[in-house]
Parts: C-alpha cells; sequence; structure tokens
DNA sequence: GATGAATGAGTTTTCATTCAT
DNA sequence: GATGAATGAAAACTCATTCAT
C-alpha cells in the first residue's frame, strides 16, 4: 500500500478528515452504541457539517461497518504479525496473548464494539458486518489452530484435543480474562503475565 | 410459592397473556435488538392491543429488563441446582457444563440477549439491568470458584491457578465453545460430551 | 321540585353516588385543569370503577359540563336570593357583593372552574357550554341591572351610565377583588367589609 | 436592538419563519386551546414540517410560553407607553383605557390566551408561565396604582380608596367591557369613548 | 466542495371509551 | 347493575437523510 506521507495533499487532507470523523465516531458509540448516537452527534464531535459526514459515508450503517472492519483489520494484522516473529510454538502463543492485551488497553473503546459484533449483540442488523467480522475472526483462528497442530507435530504439546478446538478454547480464555479487566480494571487488574492464562491451558488440573 | 396450577383463573389468565408477551418479544428482541424492534411491532406479534402491553408493562424498558433478568435469574437457577446435585467436585464441574449446553441449546434467543448484556454491547443504557446481570454473574462465577477450591484443597486438582481464575477460565471455556455452535450449529455442532471442554483444563498441554 | 329526603332509597342512592363522582371530579379538574385529569384518575379518587363513572356520565365532556353548569346555577340562585331579600336597592347590592364573596370563599374550587369558563379560556371546546354559561350570566346581569335601574328611578343613584354597564361595572369590579384574592388569599386578604367594593362605585373619584 | 430590517438576510428569513409559526400557533391555540391543538396542526398550518416546528420551539409548552409572554410584553410596553406619553393623572388614565381598548380589537386571539393565562385557567400546568405573567400584570398594576397616588396627593383626584385599589378596579372595569365586547362584538360594540368607563370611576353613583 | 436548514417517517406513550363477565 | 380489562386512535417528539445555497 501506498504511504500515507506520499499521497498528494489533497488525498492527505481527506484521509485526515476521515480519521477525525472516525475518532469521534468511535468514541460515541462506543459509549453509548450505535442507536444512542445521532449523525449530527458524530459531525458536531468530529466538527465537520453534518453533509459532510454524508460525503465520506453513505449513511449511518456503512461508517458503523467501515469503523468496525478497520479496526478490526488492524487487530488482526497485529494478532498475525504477533505470532509471525518467532518459529517457536509456545513463544508464538506467548505473544498472542501479549499482543491481544495489549491491543484490548490501547483500544478500549473499540473493543467494545468489537465485543458487541463477535458476541452476537448486534442481532445480524447491520447486514454483512456479521459475516465480514466473522470471517477475519475465523480466519485468525484457523490460524492459531496451525500453531497448535505444528506444536503437537513436534510433540511440544500433548495431543490433548483437536487443534481447532484448542486454538477457540485459547481465545476464549483471553476473552473471559480481558473482558473481567474491561469490566472493572481496578478490581481484577489484567495480568501483565501472560503465562496466568496460558498456564491454565499448559498445565493439567488434574495430575495423571 | 404457590403452583400456578392452583392460582385463581384470572391470575393464571394474566400470566398466561404475560408469557405471550414475553414470547413475543422475545423472539423480536433476539432477532433483531431492542432498538429495532417498536412496542406496536411486540403488541402485534403477541396478538394484543398496545395499550394491553402497556398495562402489563410500564415501558419498553420494563418489558425489556423484565425479559432479561427474568431468564437470567431461571439460567443461574438452574446452574446453581445443577451444581449442587452431586458432592464430587468433578461431576459438578461436569454438571454445569452440561447444563450450561443444555440451557444454550433451549434457549438461543434469550441468550443472544444474555450474551449482549453480559458482553459490554449494552453499553450501560439500560441504566441498572448491567448491574443486576453482572451482580447475579459474578456471584455465580463465586460457587464456581469454591468448587475448585475445595477441589484443590481435597487434592483432587493441582493448583496451577487461584480459585476464581479456574472459574473465569472454565465459564470463558464454555462460552467460547458455545458461541461456536450458536454461529454456526451444522458446522461446529456442539460436542455432546462436555468433556471436550472438561479435558482442555484437566490435561495439561504440557507434558510434565 | 322534590326534596331529596322524599325520593326512594334507590333514587337517593345514585344521587349519593353522583354526588361523590362531582367531588372527586370538581377537585381534579380545578386542581390540573381538564386535560391533565383523566377518567380513570376520577374514578379512583371517587372510588367507582370506571365502567360505572360511565353509566351516570356518557362521557368526559358531559361530566364537566354538568359539573360547570350545575354548581353555576347554585351561584346564581344564591345571588338572586341574596338581591330578593331586601326591597333597598342599596343593600340589595351590598347583599349581591357579599353573597358573591362568601361563595367564592365557599367554593374556590369550582370558581376556578367558573372562571375558567367565563373568561375565555375553554376556548369553546366544550361546545355549548361557553353558551349555557353565557346565558346564566346575562341573566343575572340584566337583574342587577334592574337593580340599577329602580335605583336611578328612585333617585337614589345618580344617572352616571346605564344601568345595564353599571351592572357590567359591578361584576367586573367584584371579579377583580375576588381574583385578587383568589391568587394570593395571603397577600390581598379579602375585604369583609363590602363597602370598600361599592364605595369605589358609589363615591365620585372626582369631585363636582 | 438593531433594527429588523438592518439583519443579515438570513436572520430575517428566520424571524420571518418564526412569526409564520406564531401567528399559526396563536390562531389555532386561541381557537380551541393548548391541548386541543397537536404540533402536527400547528407545522401544517405554518406550512412547514413538524421538525422544523421543533427546531425553533424545543417542545410545545416552549411555543405556547414564548407566544403568551413575547405577546403580554408587548402589551405591556405599549400600555406602559401609553401613560407616560402625558404628565396628566387624568389623560394617563384616559390614554390607558383608550390604548387597553385599541390592543384589545387588534389581539383578540392573543387576548383569549392572555386572558386565560391571567384568570386561572391554566391551572399551573405551564409551569413558572404562571408567575412570568403575574409579575408583569403585578408590576402594571403599580404603574396604575402609582397614578392613582399621584393625583390624589394633587388633590386632582378624592380619596375614595387606596391607591392599590383604585388601580384593580379600573384594570377590572376595563376587563368587564372588554370582555363583554369580545364575547358578542355586535350586541356590545365596544364604546369607542373610554370616558364610559372613566365615568363610572370618577362621578359617583351616590350624590353627597 | 462544504454547509446546515428542512423534511417527514417512525417511535413511544397516554387515555377516552367499550363491552364481556 | 357494576366492573375493569382491553382497545387503538392520536399525540409529542427524534433523527437519518437530502439538497439548495
Amino acid at each position: 500500500m501506498m504511504q500515507e506521507e506520499e499521497l498528494p495533499r489533497r488525498e492527505r487532507e481527506k484521509l485526515r478528515q476521515r480519521r477525525e470523523m472516525f475518532d469521534a465516531a468511535l468514541k460515541l458509540f462506543s459509549e453509548k452504541g450505535f442507536h444512542n448516537v445521532s449523525m449530527h452527534e458524530i459531525a458536531k464531535n468530529a466538527e465537520f457539517a453534518i453533509g459532510t459526514l454524508y460525503k465520506f459515508f453513505k449513511n449511518k450503517e456503512e461508517l458503523y461497518k467501515a469503523l468496525v472492519i478497520e479496526n478490526s483489520d488492524r487487530f488482526h494484522q497485529a494478532l498475525t504479525k504477533a505470532v509471525e516473529e518467532t518459529d517457536d510454538e509456545i513463544e508464538k502463543l506467548r505473544n498472542y496473548v501479549r499482543t491481544k492485551s495489549a491491543v484490548f488497553m490501547d483500544n478500549i473503546s473499540v473493543i467494545r464494539l468489537y465485543f458487541a459484533e463477535t458476541r452476537g449483540a448486534s442481532f445480524n442488523i447491520k447486514a454483512g458486518l456479521d459475516n465480514e467480522i466473522r470471517e477475519r475472526y475465523e480466519k485468525f483462528i484457523y490460524t492459531l489452530a496451525s500453531i497448535f497442530e505444528s506444536g503437537i507435530e513436534k510433540k511440544l504439546f500433548q495431543n490433548i484435543a483437536a487443534p481447532y478446538h484448542l486454538a477457540v478454547a485459547l481465545d476464549g480464555l483471553c476473552n473471559a480474562f480481558l473482558a473481567l479487566w474491561l469490566e472493572s480494571p481496578e478490581k481484577h487488574p489484567y495480568p501483565a503475565d501472560p503465562d496466568v492464562i496460558l498456564n491454565i491451558l499448559f498445565k493439567g488440573l488434574i495430575a495423571l
């Protein structure tokens, strides 16, 4: 992709405006939910006229979709990059947990939206979003699964469950702990150490 | 509490009507979300006049809250009963997973709502609901935690993590697998065997 | 008219119920205005079922009309009786002012309604009411006028204006002072002495 | 204050629209009363969309209040100006009666509303209005009272009653005669000559 | 190209009135 | 004859979207 800095001034300006609209929309949507934010409110917060907002996004739905999808892409790219940084499967998982946590911390607003979308709250209203998000999610779960698969092949991991199930499990564990933190950061400070989560997967609860 | 069958006819009739309104509301809310369902729509689906709906529920919010809370109570009662049916900690966990699955299967619609509420999608709009739900959830997590605690004391379980964390982990695992099934039942048929989930917790991924 | 006590029990009972409905309605209407009182509210306050209320009054409008008209009749009867008690014109006027004041004090609630109707606030909504009230008012003004007329004939009064105008003037003076008291009884205590009002009419502001 | 004609076109346009809304609202309110006029009706009559009406007035209450208060101000300004035009107390009173009559003739619609508000028909519903109107009324009564006071001091007027009472009396007289005309202009043509009213006050009914 | 005034469909809610029990 | 549950028309108000300037 062309670097932003290399774009003609006009285009750069456009992108900046789009980002400002995104920022305002994200803040409001994550605080109040899709239906409790009006386009006027977004326009006002972004300091644009309502008409300008509509120049950039066909309608409220499109704005919301773009917001969720672009952020979701950003997250998955970060996660994919994280697991690709090393060849060691255990280290990959550790990087995954660490990066997912970091992304959470830095993007609480968008995470709220993302959860809303991935956790059934969207009710398929914003038609199409569901599928696009699900697809990305699914793809990443396969990436995780293949890590488990190769770990099992290398006898690094015991074959306690299908690699796909292990991937789902790890993702579920992460979400559970991150949700804990999301809801009351002061009560459940997020464990800096990713091994708290990984240990549960790695060590058996029951001695053999 | 008096059995429903023993109630005077008038009361029974009232309850039946209330249930019909609940059913219609649940169906619509779970399909389209709180803001995409109008009270007229609910009344029409329930085959009552709009005024009658308002005789039963002060306003849309109340209806929604009652719907979520009453179902949430039903779930937690079922889960609590399940873990109390046996004294064996492992069996308790097995009952928990089995019951949670069963409840899921039988109440997909309301589960969607419940997820929406427990997973942050409600955006605190429906003030108070959040807290009431969260409280019930928290309480049950503690119930789970105490099972792990006593299991660890009895040396049934290895001490691989704090009991509270183990509870969060198990719940997260269940949710992850159930969400899988919720989204595409045909592709990921829910494992009839609760041990698929429990194994991941019980067996260590890494051999000692 | 047949005396109430001589009526058959059934009829007496009916009248009692009607009075109870009237009392509740009057209290509510005078406190909150026609449109801010619901038939349910009236029924509840009168301790009757809504259906029973409708057995007595065809609809809300009828109830309101009956309320205003019957009370208005009561007032005009009292006023007519007052001016008929003596043959002296000055005493007649004094009795009028005195009685009007007394009626005011004792019927503040209904006075509020009456003012609303006679002072244009009803906006002809309650079609027909206007005219019926106006007619009674008009009739009484003529009664007053005839007092002035005969007073002028007897040379008791100076011929400073048409008798009809004098009647309107006296009524207006009374209303103005009574309104003063109606609005803030503590600030403008109603003059026990009717001569405060009559003096203004009797004595000339400008010396001849 | 800047003259309306000098305002930028946009502002002038705004004012014109507001006036059109006011006109439609005034007409309807005065014909049918606050509760019998819907915002849709007003919008339709003013030939604006309902949303536009709400852009100008936060809600129905605000529209009504603005209508009553702005007109009430206009009236009191006219009356105040009228009594300030001359130094002679008698002439002041004559100007007052004349102006009040003229205002009546020209603003029958708004007078209906004004009467409704000043004569207790508003039932304190439109909270705050009562007081704001009453305050203006009270203030003007004091203005009148001070005219009587200085007239009495100058021995122009006999000291037949307290100045405040004389003010109330004159206002009451005017209202009574104007109400007469308001109700049936054809039957009781308003006396062009303000002295018909003033005479009643000026001349004594009873010879000394 | 940006603006924001204007639009009106759609939503929640109330309440007068009816009528089966 | 009394009751009050059920009805649904109608009201206030919001907000996504358009389009003339």
